[in-house]
DNA sequence: CAGATTTTTATTGTAGACAATATGTATTTT
DNA sequence: AAAATACATATTGTCTACAATAAAAATCTG
């Protein structure tokens, strides 16, 4: 009980992100904290810690006496992203290329072999966190305590949106699976060789790439919304 | 105790901001939690949960088991804050021009309001915080859930620099502040116009008035360091 | 006397019990 | 019957006491 007393509040931590992340635990819902507290194994004062961790790192919103919710998303949330995503992921990049040390590129080499098992072998959930473990190194690379915030804010709902947008019906994802992945492996080479100009214009054409994936999925095939509106921002009211 | 005891904690997450922002507590410094706790009359489980939310906002880093951390500042942060503030601070004033409400617009004039006042009878500290809350109500004006943690983290040390460097022997520092106020009668000018491409410029402009004085304090008079350094890098070793 | 080990002490982490707040329901009143 | 108020219940917030960890000091040994 004693190595494990320690490691019960970290697993919480890491599953509860991992949940999250997967939408295991769907936006907007709210987490009991007596519930919670009891399938971890700790008291409701660590638990609450916890939460309050990842209310600062948004993952969850805290309301005052009403408990914490998952981070929601709304309407807004779409179009927020794709306005900040290709500026962060850029810059990140950038700065990953010129300052990687050796054990980091040892590190994200790793986590791609398991991003191409997770291609091959994974489910979906696994794919996500395998992508968002890949770029959370990239992140630490660029060793930015101000860009980092905002970088892990985005992965956090790129990752979400990727569940939610995924679709197992539709057989031309598996290539674009495979170009994502090549691509993963030319940040790899890029950063490796201390290009920041490749790799900045690298992460863009990877964020193109997403984005027009989750755009395929967002505005409906033969009835394109035209560019420059926010995309789905209306299809509650449509429907 | 009942509307006081909820705001107990909501004062002492509020007091401990401003007490690390003005450098009341110094960065690197430890924080005390049954000191804490006694100061602030909450117990220790409430002083650690706004621990742990300011943890995730960047004010402090949690070591564990070793307490928690002011937020330090290293021979790196300078550089990674020049990094990062110019394309922060322009993206999120150009975003807060194009959403922001009339109430917030009102907002934004009270405080400038406020900050005039600081500058006219104030001490280094209160101005340093009017200017921080100016530039964060910019920040909500943005309104992108992704933009503004980073925002936040950069408003934390650069308010904390602005004190740092801050010295009342520089009778130029007097103009100086006058221009950084006209500059944000003319951010609510631009922001209330809704032009969007001027309130990004101006953001830059702003920018660079706050990056010359902060690099006129770091490097020496007389004694440049050549530009594309790292401002103040080897100070240390070089007294 | 130097180094290592053990003991002590201070600080952090956790648990269980208690208090306060908010929501939902039932009852009462108009 | 509808609305408002009061009550009951569930959930969040807080406190005191205890356990565990890490740093520091003191003792012991080579």
């Amino acid at each position: 009980m004693e190595t494990e007393t320690r490691s019960r509040k970290a697993l919480c931590l890491e599953d509860l992100r991992r949940k999250i992340l997967t939408e295991e635990l769907a936006p907007g819902s709210y987490i009991d904290e007596i519930e919670a507290a009891e399938i971890y194994g700790v008291s409701r004062p660590p638990l609450r810690e916890v939460l309050r961790l990842l209310a600062g790192e948004g993952y969850i919103v805290l309301h005052e006496n009403r408990g914490a919710q998952v981070a929601p998303m709304t309407h807004k949330t779409l179009r927020n992203f794709f306005m900040a995503a290709p500026m962060i992921y850029s810059a990140v990049t950038r700065l990953a290329a010129e300052h990687a040390t050796p054990a980091q590129i040892v590190k994200l080499k790793e986590c791609q072999w398991s991003f191409r098992q997770a291609i091959r072998n994974g489910d979906a959930a696994e794919r996500a966190l395998e992508n968002e473990r890949f770029h959370s190194i990239i992140g630490e690379m660029a060793d930015n305590e101000f860009l980092t915030p905002s970088l892990r804010r985005l992965l956090i709902d790129h990752t979400r949106i990727g569940m939610t947008f995924y679709s197992p019906r539709k057989p031309q994802l598996a290539a674009e699976r495979e170009i994502a992945a090549d691509q993963h492996d030319q940040f790899i080479d890029l950063i490796e060789a201390g290009d920041a100009d490749a790799a900045a214009a690298l992460a863009v054409a990877h964020w193109e790439l997403s984005r027009a994936q989750i755009e395929s999925f967002v505005t409906p095939e033969g009835m394109q919304i035209p560019l420059g509106r926010a995309p789905g921002a209306d299809r509650r009211g449509v429907s």
